[in-house]
Order: structure tokens, then C-alpha cells, then sequence
DNA sequence: CCTGTGTGTCTGTTATACCGGACAACTTGT
DNA sequence: ACAAGTTGTCCGGTATAACAGACACACAGG
């Protein structure tokens, strides 16, 4: 009488929570997050508690619902003093913003996916920014034709799914255009998007490339109104340059 | 024949781990980290894994051996932002710095440090800001001194560190000194500190108070050159009690 | 050469972590 | 009032996760 159950082990429930909780970005009930997970109640009771006894998780509100607790804070201050990348990255990201006045931030791969690992934002009146840690498929961005520079035709092929090919507001990227502009930013160094992900934005980027292999680690960009004036781009074109460059030559 | 061996659960494993690295701050080698947490290598080895795939873990160089991985930075971020008084003292501080042209802060407690939660750098030529996020000893700072205002001596002993008190240029501040400091900010209902973490900042600080408890949640803060005259000062000091005033009574 | 100490991987065994299900105590809506 | 849905806690059975130990391999040192 084999009853098919998957039984899980904790430390992938475990995970499965912390990646529901970094998806939503809210606080939810465990009922909810059984539902949610397919996981039995009682699990659930007994791990949430591990975390919370951990400071991993916290008890958000009245009604017992759950989020990340301060633990996790601890954690990534750790992780940002062991990444040098990361942590010099952030002062260029800073200093940018303040010289410019415009929104500068420093973004990364993760998996197959392209997030902004920290973001300034500028001293506009309407500021543009983006959430720090969201994923975002690759194609639609600046920094995304920067980072996969390097690529051959099979691998990004290979790297991105298809349905990331197509853009919030319905239209697709035809393979071919996505594999010149990551040629061009290739060649040029840096990459420009004017109305990709949305309509009034324009996205400058350019790479933070390894010392030793050449392969860029993460990107520098500003994000800046459709209307900014072309010499006004190369200027920060320019600075982006520099401030990777910088970067680069610390991290060795 | 019981072996009394303590079996013990995968996620109980996973938080040892993590507090370790938290503790030491410093990679470490799957063998090593098993003789340290007393625990078999083999399960070590399965754990490790589970969370490198998360990549709450990863392999931090060529040896093998692990750290945190940029995952607990992305949670971390959501953490933050779920805090009801960051959200709101956001547009505050936001205000302030855009009022008074000033840089302005908003800072919380972290287990028994202090950190900047939100900051937006002022106008002037030479902006003085700090990193949002860095865990910095509670004694170095004005938040501090206001934020364990109504604690007793006992408490205030019990929850710092002895190493806490040793500023950055290796100066100690004497036990007595920052007890006082404490008294005379839960009076007046500020603090003010001149050439403390560094020689050239003074920074303003007023709590944000729980609207029940009345203890204090957080800190409004401006950081201003040390040269900044007294009436200016005060100035400063009855905008940060206003707003977290407002703050205070908007989280009710 | 051999010896000792480190990896990372793969077993078979068994103690138990996970599970399903039952329970009381609360809401909520009709 | 009752029914239907919660939520947090408890408990006993069993599938299996955690364990101990063995294995091949790669070093380093004498």
C-alpha cells in the first residue's frame, strides 16, 4: 500500500518558504503558505517555528502571519563584506547618482535571470527607479546585452528561455535583433535600450569585466528619460566607463 | 544497544551552519565545518548542497569551501522593506533632506546593532552620508543614544558587547560616559553627537516612538558638518521631532 | 618509496522527522 | 442559531533522511 506521498525533507520546505516569501514580498499566513506549497499544515508548524526561533523568520502581525526576520540582515552583511564586487560597486553606484543626479545602479546575474543588486535613486522631480532584487528576463534590458556579451549564438540560445523574449507590454524580441544588439554592446563596450521594458525610459550599461578572463561580473547603468539628450548619454556613457573601470582594477 | 547519538533534523543542521558563518564571517571547508558543529560529514555534504542550489550558500573559492550567497542579500532586501516604519520613514526622510538640503536618516536597531535603514544625501557641496544597511556598534552614533534611552543600567550592560565601546580610531568610551549620554537623550528627547565615529560629522537624532509602549522604534536623523552653529542645530532638531511625530501617530 | 591527512562520493542501516488526521477554540457569514 | 471555514496543537505510524563507515583519489612530507 504504497500511498505515493512525496515526504519532503525540511531543508527543502525550508528553502521552498524563503523563495515563496522573496517571490511575494509579503508576509502570509501558514495556512496560506501550506496551500501555497502543497505542504502539510503540521510540517509547516514545526519548521516555521525552527526559522523563527532562528530570527530567520518573524512573526509579522497579529494574525501570526510570517516574514523574513532580522536574521537575514546579518547574513547579507556578511555576504556583502565577503563580495568586494558588490561592496565597491555600491560607492560607485552612490557616487554616480550624486554627480550625475541621475537614478545609477549596479546590476547582476543571477541563474538565467537579471536583477539590480543596489539602486540610487537620482534628484529628479519624477524618479525612475526599480525594485532591487525583483528578476527580470534579460532581454529587456541594457545590461542584460552587456552581461551575455560574450555569448555565442547557441549558448544564449541555450541560457534564456523563449517566452523571455517577449516584453511587458506584449511585443516579441526577434532572436536575430537581440544577437546584434549583444554584438554591438560587445564591440562598443557599453549597451543604450530607449523604450524596452517601458515607454520613457532609456537604459545605459556598461561592464565590470573580470581581470583575469575579461567576462563581464556584473554591470554599471544609469536609467534616464527617453528625451535625455544624446551628448548628455555619451557623457554618462563615459562616466559608467570609468567608474567600471575603477572598479575593476580594485577588485585585483 | 542505543548509540545515544542525537540525530538531528536537516534544518537545525542548515541554521547551525548559517549562524556559524555569521559568527565567523569567513568561508570555511565542508571537513572543517563538520569537526566544528560536531556533525557527520556525509550529512553535511547533502545540506550544503540543498542550500548552495538555493543559493543561500555558495562556493565561495577554488578550495570548496562556502559562504553566503547572494540569495540572503535578496531576502534581506525584502526584509527591509516590509517594516511598516521604513516604509513610512522613507517619505520623511525624503522630505527632510529636500527641506533642509541636509542628509537625512532613518535608523533602526538589528539585534544589538544599529544601522541605517533609509538615507537620502543632502545638497550640499560636500555631501556626508553613510551606507544603508552596515551593522555599526550602537555607542558610535546619536540613533543609539536615543534608541536605548529607557533602558536601565543593567540592560544597557547585558545587550553591548564590551568591544562596542572602542570607536574607530581607538578611543574607548567609558561605560559611565554613555550611560549619562543615554539619561540626558531620553530627557530632552534627542541626541546630538560632535566628532564622534568621525572628526568631522555632528549628527542630530529623535525617536520614533511606539504610539502604545511609547519606547522608542527607530531614529530620525540628520548628519551635518561639526561646524554647524547652535541655532541651526536646533533648528534641525524640532523638524526631526515634528516629523517623527507624524510618522508615529501615521503608524497607528 | 610509504604514511598520514585531506578530499568528495556512495553505500546499508535505523532512529526519527515528516506526515495525515483528529482535536478544540475561534471566526465568519447567513 | 447553525454551518463552514479558519487556526494552532497533539499524536501515532512509517517512509526515509540522517547517520556511520568504507571507498577511491589527491595531495604533502619525510
Amino acid at each position: 500500500m504504497t500511498t505515493q506521498t512525496v515526504r519532503a525533507r525540511g531543508i527543502d520546505r525550508a528553502v521552498e518558504i524563503l523563495e515563496y516569501l522573496r517571490a511575494t514580498r509579503q508576509p502570509i499566513g501558514i495556512g496560506d503558505l501550506a496551500r501555497r506549497l502543497k505542504a502539510p499544515r503540521s510540517s509547516l508548524y514545526e519548521i516555521v517555528d525552527s526559522l523563527v526561533q532562528a530570527g530567520i523568520l518573524e512573526i509579522a502581525d497579529e494574525q501570526g502571519r510570517i516574514f523574513f526576520g532580522s536574521s537575514v540582515y546579518f547574513y547579507a552583511d556578511a555576504y556583502l563584506a565577503s563580495q568586494p564586487l558588490v561592496r565597491s560597486g555600491r560607492d560607485e553606484v552612490i557616487r554616480l547618482a550624486e554627480i550625475t543626479g541621475e537614478t545609477a545602479q549596479l546590476c547582476i546575474l543571477l541563474g538565467n535571470k537579471y536583477t539590480v543588486a543596489y539602486m540610487q535613486p537620482g534628484s529628479r522631480l519624477f524618479r525612475i527607479s526599480s525594485e532591487t532584487g525583483v528578476l527580470v528576463p534579460i532581454p529587456w534590458t541594457a545590461s542584460g546585452r552587456v552581461l551575455l556579451g560574450d555569448m555565442t549564438e547557441e549558448q544564449v540560445r541555450a541560457f534564456l528561455p523563449p517566452e523571455d523574449f517577449v516584453l511587458p507590454n506584449g511585443r516579441k524580441i526577434e532572436f536575430g535583433e537581440f544577437l546584434d544588439d549583444l554584438r554591438l554592446a560587445h564591440d562598443r563596450g557599453y549597451a543604450v535600450t530607449t523604450s524596452l521594458a517601458d515607454e520613457f525610459t532609456c537604459c545605459l550599461a556598461a561592464p565590470i569585466p573580470d581581470q583575469i578572463t575579461g567576462r563581464p561580473l556584473a554591470t554599471l547603468c544609469f536609467v534616464v528619460p527617453v528625451h535625455t539628450p544624446d551628448e548628455r548619454r555619451a557623457e554618462l556613457v563615459q562616466l559608467l566607463i570609468d567608474s567600471s573601470r575603477t572598479i575593476s582594477t580594485r577588485l585585483s
